[in-house]
DNA sequence: TCATAGCTACTTTTT
DNA sequence: GTAGCTATGA
């Protein structure tokens, strides 16, 4: 037996094994499925299967990187760069890198993100005379978004009764003319959305027999991660390349399909069985991850969902700790608590800041655990911000570059046509827009005809400089390689030089960012072609910029860098760590108000927390504040419904302070409360009462709203002593009881008049001393 | 044509 | 709390 195969169990040695035929894993959470795909594209390989030949799609860049190392690891030689591995997204933009022209598109098509693209939808909604208020770019994007993610063209789109009626009830029956609008305008422009991605190579696929033909050959072996996030458009896909070889394996788990919003639908793992004659399922039970009471926890919850394929997860891992559950007056307290935990465990149990994470349903959530960890000095990791090339100023060099590449590319050019300001305003913009409507040509190509559209002689003039700059730098691209063309256009534009000049803290993080974008460009143009792109060595400027579009904040970042993980749980699929923190576990937030009104919603919300749990290898605590911050108000917040469908023999409640004394001495007591903050929801009822008192004087949806005095000055507060009378901004009145922390980091607990005891950060709150106070 | 101040609506999850 | 838009004056 090769020595690869002697870490497997029988079941996943045989996933290993069955090379030939469709094969259907059924992979339950840390049942070693990354290592099952691995070692089996390892093993293909050491049976004589040209890598060339081996297609593996996934979700993301981070598990196709991590699928490639592990693969050359096993195999110890430089074989596996030859493998096609990356998402699904990134994959098929190569593909169709070489074979836009055939559909009319630019090879250098433009790839356009969701806010060129939502910019886009705007525009065109705009120009069918609809109101933008009733049209809103965010959600016509969406259901255009969902109609290529099931390969509705806007034609069918358009004749689809179904669909019309559906517009026509929620009162914006034009949504299927936008669609047309704006797939036709992104035509114009050359760029692809990322849904397009799909939807063209589908198309691409269908309509061209012999490039149908020449990838069903390449591809003889395809492999399919996290397949039960797949949608309609993915799986046709599949389907048409897997039809020759019918070597196709797809990898997934019912139990943790999380992107049905995305168009993902379980339904793809029971047709994958219809769609072959002889489909071979294996169960991957085993779970290597988890204690056993996070293993019965998860299947606790989980059982509450209908519709599961039927399997047992089990592991032979110790029992381990309970499930420590914690409930905190506010968001910010919940942040502390979790800091204070990392803190203490680091210290006492000597955990490293990589073995834990933080997890939520929402990025909001991210700035109360983040100003906590600051606070307590613990280096972390924030996944899912905004990435590195949404920032602004890369943005728009971005643009420029754009613009050389595929000059079509409307979004790059309105971008950065008066960026630096050169005298084409908006009305000059406009003019221009409306000029390529209506002579159906490119803004570009009017601009470069500017003498024919009227423009102002200043105006004329600046137009023609514009044209002049961008034809120079486009005349490099043949002869200079990217980085050079690159730095050139940051040479020869003024923005670079403003953003030098500018010498503020921001100013100055700015200017390193370009420089940022500038060492990544230069990196990808030095990087041997076959090592990270599979095979042709595309080192052009439009390669890296379609590569770019593609990738993530999470694959920016190293994940094994010494610092505490945050982020949501959709993001955290496919990870694990020692110690998982999963907080917000609200109702309204997690299970989140938007999809509690159908079951099949509320089922996702739930194999999410499953998600989460399964994230955890030995500990793991579920937290949850009284009072959150929503749109900088606060609200109030009943416990999550999934905190109930975990059997309390597995709860750790020592935690859950004084909280949970509540929620725990009387059923009565908690259901009267629930009764009774529901009823105060609206109205301004008196500040005191039972229900505040009892939780600690903060019972109350809203805090009591503060307005400062007129000459409120924060004061110097190494001043401040026990005793004082302060005011806060906006808390109000009170008086300080205790005064501790170290010297650089002062506490205050100050009890305010309406609002009750806070503590108080001094570093960070700005108090003023009340003068005439004792 | 352009910079700024003030207003509004928004937050579910992502390639 | 904030991005993104509108109105305003220069």
């Amino acid at each position: 037996m090769q020595d690869y195969l002697k870490g497997l169990n029988e079941r996943q040695r045989e996933a290993v094994i069955t090379t030939e035929g469709p094969l259907m894993i059924i992979a339950g959470a840390g049942s070693g499925k990354t290592k099952v795909l691995t070692t089996r594209i390892a093993h293909l390989m050491n049976k004589g299967v040209d890598a060339f030949n081996i297609l593996a799609l996934t979700f993301t860049n981070k598990a196709a990187a991590e699928m490639k190392e592990r693969v050359e690891h096993i195999l110890a030689n430089r074989e596996a760069r030859n493998l096609y591995i990356g998402t699904f997204h990134s994959v098929f933009a190569r593909i169709l890198r070489a074979e836009a022209h055939r559909l009319g598109y630019p090879n250098a098509f433009t790839i356009y993100d969701t806010d060129d693209a939502k910019s886009v939808v705007k525009a065109v909604t705009q120009e069918l005379n609809l109101d933008v208020q009733h049209y809103k770019p965010n959600a016509v994007y969406n259901r255009i978004s969902g109609a290529k993610n099931a390969l509705v063209g806007a034609k069918e789109y358009t004749t689809d009764y179904y669909l019309q009626q559906e517009d026509m009830r929620a009162n914006r029956p034009m949504i299927g003319h936008i669609y047309d609008a704006y797939q036709k305008r992104c035509f114009k422009n050359g760029a692809m959305d990322f849904d397009d991605l799909l939807f063209k190579m589908y198309e691409l696929l269908k309509t061209f027999p012999e490039v149908l033909h020449k990838y069903q050959h390449k591809f003889k072996y395809i492999l399919i991660d996290e397949y039960q996030d797949t949608n309609p458009a993915q799986y046709e896909i599949i389907k048409l390349l897997g039809a020759v070889s019918e070597n196709v394996c797809v990898v997934g788990d019912d139990a943790q399909s999380i992107y049905s919003f995305r168009g993902a639908t379980i339904q793809n793992i029971l047709q994958f069985q219809k769609d072959y004659d002889e489909v071979k399922v294996i169960k991957l039970e085993q779970n290597y991850r988890s204690t056993q009471t996070i293993l019965n926890i998860a299947n606790e919850v989980i059982k509450n969902n209908k519709g599961q394929i039927p399997k047992t997860l089990f592991t032979e891992n110790s029992a381990g700790e309970k499930i420590k559950l914690v409930r905190t007056m506010t968001d910010n307290d919940e942040g502390k608590f979790v800091a204070d935990q990392i803190q203490e465990m680091r210290l006492r149990n000597h955990f490293k800041n990589k073995e834990f994470a933080i997890l939520y349903r929402t990025n909001a959530q991210s700035r109360s655990f983040e100003e906590s960890l600051r606070r307590a000095n613990i280096p972390y990791t924030i996944y899912g911000g905004i990435s590195f090339y949404q920032r602004k100023e890369i943005k728009d060099y971005i643009a420029y570059l754009r613009i050389i590449v595929n000059p079509k590319d409307e979004e790059a050019l309105k971008r950065i046509i008066n960026y630096p300001v050169r005298g084409i305003g908006k009305t000059s913009i406009d003019k221009a827009i409306l000029a390529a409507n209506e002579r159906n040509i490119s803004m570009w190509e009017v601009l470069e005809d500017a003498g024919a559209s009227g423009f102002r002689a200043g105006t004329l003039q600046a137009v023609e400089e514009f044209v002049l700059m961008i034809k120079s730098f486009h005349s490099m691209l043949g002869v200079k390689n990217a980085y050079d063309v690159a730095f050139h256009v940051g040479k020869q534009t003024a923005f670079v030089k403003e953003l030098f000049n500018d010498k503020s803290t921001e100013g100055v993080q700015r200017y390193e960012n370009v420089q940022e974008l500038l060492n990544s460009i230069k990196e990808f143009t030095e990087t041997p072609a076959s090592e990270e792109s599979g095979e042709v060595g595309d080192k052009s400027l439009g390669a890296y910029l379609q590569q770019i579009t593609l990738l993530t904040d999470a694959d920016q970042k190293d994940p094994d860098a010494d610092t505490v993980k945050l982020m949501t749980i959709h993001a955290a699929k496919g990870l694990e760590f020692p110690v998982v923190f999963v907080g917000g576990l609200e109702e309204g937030l997690f299970p989140n108000a938007m999809s509690i009104n159908t079951r099949d919603e509320l089922e996702e919300e739930r194999r999410l927390f499953y998600v989460a749990i399964t994230r955890a290898k030995g500990r793991l605590y579920l937290t949850y504040a009284n009072t959150r911050y929503k749109f900088g108000q606060l609200q109030q917040a009943d416990a999550s419904r999934f905190i109930e469908e975990i059997p309390t023999e597995y709860l750790d409640k020592a935690f859950a302070g004084g909280g949970v004394k509540n929620q725990g001495s009387s059923k009565l007591m908690g259901s009267a409360f629930e009764r009774m903050n529901r009823g105060f929801g609206g109205g301004e009822k008196s500040e005191k009462s039972f229900v505040s008192t009892l939780i600690g004087g903060n019972g109350k949806p809203k805090e009591t709203a503060h307005t400062p005095s007129a000459n409120f000055i924060p004061s110097d507060i190494s001043k401040l002593e026990e005793g004082m009378r302060v005011e806060h901004q906006k808390f109000g009145f009170g008086n300080v009881v205790k005064l501790e922390g170290s010297s650089h980091n002062p506490v205050a607990t100050i009890k305010f008049e309406a609002n009750g005891e806070k503590k108080i950060m001094l570093n960070y709150a700005k108090l003023m001393i009340v003068p005439n106070a004792n």
